[in-house]
RNA sequence: GCGGACGUAGCUCAGCUGGUAGAGCGCCAGGUUGUGGUCUUGGAUGUCGCGGGUUCGAGCCCCGUCGUUCGCCCCA
């Protein structure tokens, strides 16, 4: 490899990619806002333990799958991996478990060591909410509804069924996962060689096996609602009525799991079919455990994440580019007094350009090129007159304006 | 980390059983020395991903490597 290439796994964003990134972040941040939910942006690198702590001891994914380096002091550092440590991290050390609840929003590039995938890249980006200070179930149906706000002024709510979970608290959760291991230990010789490894490192992972003879044993293996607690049960049923106030539809999949401890209570996720084996587009839970690793003191807390290629993938369409005034002045004379015009027409809050060089021809041409709405053309012959021709570059109608109503006319043309 | 497919012009792709590389689009210039988008005439463009091997000769065959892609593992 001599020439030089992006890093495995990178991209550039550029055009209309680009344009559907920036539309799934501001309407993510527009409804979020709805929700009065304010955007916090924490830093892209962090100690390398504020996600290994998050982490637990899944080792294996601390030490194969995050970029974590070494800075000059010997530090151990690491490029964010998910943005709901990093925002657990800054609530505790800007001290604001004493100012709850907090209704955080984010958007920005995360980092995993992994191998790429459709939609799944070392550098991908996520929008993200977390609502930190509340433990009852209306704030779950609320980040939840939000996410189905997003997904809808988006227009990919149809393409998405929203699948809902209880993982119970801790109590439910030891007993299930017991009774879980005991089922899967009985029928041990039928399971794929990957769940016999689940069943020693992560035995709910077996729950959303996609091997076949995986899938037939997961449908007589015990659910969690068989050992919820009373409490458990009360926030699960608080849980769905408060969806269905919020008017949410959802399909309660009791494969829907999460491996780590400080999970609890809700797991959702919404899922698409049209992105192949890579279909989750927005998930998320409570996690009621992680402020106090960080430090903090037990915190409950709920959020989601979304992966903004994924989201950007299954828009109908691309959000169109703005559209400028093209200046062509023509001739040298005209110079000084298309400048003028074109600073003017920015200070009224008209996309303004000018090309640089070549004959009206060619600037013409240009003005097309960049989709220009209208071209004004200025000569030795009109500033002498003090008017510009004004071409409307769709239908090709041109008109003389006289310079100084100029900005004035394209104000209103622009506003339809 | 594992398996399959793919890599030829800026883009999308063609290229026969191995015989000195093509199309469309785009780009540039002319038809119009003050008028784009349509039309028309002409033009340029490639280390055939990279490295090695077989061969008189490799875009084509073999090995390696990098990258892309689909799936597995993982999924905070």
């Amino acid at each position: 490899m001599s020439s030089l290439q992006p890093v495995r796994g990178t991209h550039d964003l550029i055009g209309e990619t680009q344009r559907r990134h920036a539309h799934v972040v501001e309407t993510a941040r527009r409804i979020a806002g709805l929700y009065g939910f304010d955007e916090w942006a924490t830093p892209i690198f962090e100690d390398t333990r504020v996600f290994a702590r998050s982490l637990g001891d899944t080792s294996d994914v601390v030490s194969k799958e995050m970029y974590s380096f070494e800075d000059r002091g010997g530090e151990s550092l690491t490029l964010r991996p998910e943005g709901t440590a990093g925002v657990c991290r800054a609530l505790v050390t800007n001290g604001l478990t004493q100012s709850l609840p907090q209704k955080i929003f984010y958007a920005g590039p995360m980092f995993r060591y992994e191998r790429p995938q459709k939609g799944r890249y070392r550098q991908f980006h996520q929008i993200g909410v977390e609502l930190i200070g509340a433990a009852e179930p209306l704030a779950d149906a609320e980040t939840i509804a939000m996410g189905r706000d997003i997904l809808r002024a988006l227009g990919i709510a149809d393409e998405t069924v929203l699948e809902l979970n209880t993982l119970g608290d801790a109590e439910s959760r030891t007993a299930w996962r017991a009774a879980l291991v005991a089922y899967f230990t009985e029928v041990k010789d039928q399971l794929s060689e990957d769940s016999r490894n689940r069943l020693e490192r992560n035995p709910l992972r077996i729950l959303d096996s996609k091997a076949p003879q995986d899938r037939a044993l997961v449908a007589d293996a015990p659910m969690i609602g068989a050992f919820l607690t009373d409490d458990a049960r009360a926030f699960w049923d608080g849980l769905r009525s408060a969806l269905d106030l919020l008017g949410v539809p959802f399909r309660e999949n009791p494969g829907i799991v999460r491996g780590l401890d400080y999970y609890g209570h809700t797991a959702f996720e919404f899922v698409t079919e049209r992105l192949g084996a890579q279909g989750t587009v927005l998930a998320g839970g409570r996690y009621d455990g992680l402020v106090a690793e960080m430090g903090g003191p037990r915190t409950p807390a709920i959020g989601w994440a979304g992966g903004i290629e994924r989201l950007s993938m299954l828009l109908e369409a691309t959000p169109p580019a703005p559209r400028p005034v093209a200046i062509v002045p023509m001739g040298d004379a005209a110079g000084g007094v298309s400048v003028m015009l074109l600073q003017a027409l920015r200070a009224s809050g008209i996309r303004a350009e000018i090309a640089y060089r070549g004959n009206a021809k060619r600037r013409l041409e240009r003005a097309n090129r960049i989709g220009a709405t209208h071209a004004v053309l200025i000569g030795e012959d009109e500033i002498a007159r003090g008017v510009a021709q004004v071409k409307a570059l769709d239908e090709g109608s041109q008109g003389e304006i006289a310079l100084d109503a100029v900005v004035a006319y394209l104000a209103g043309a622009m506003r339809g």
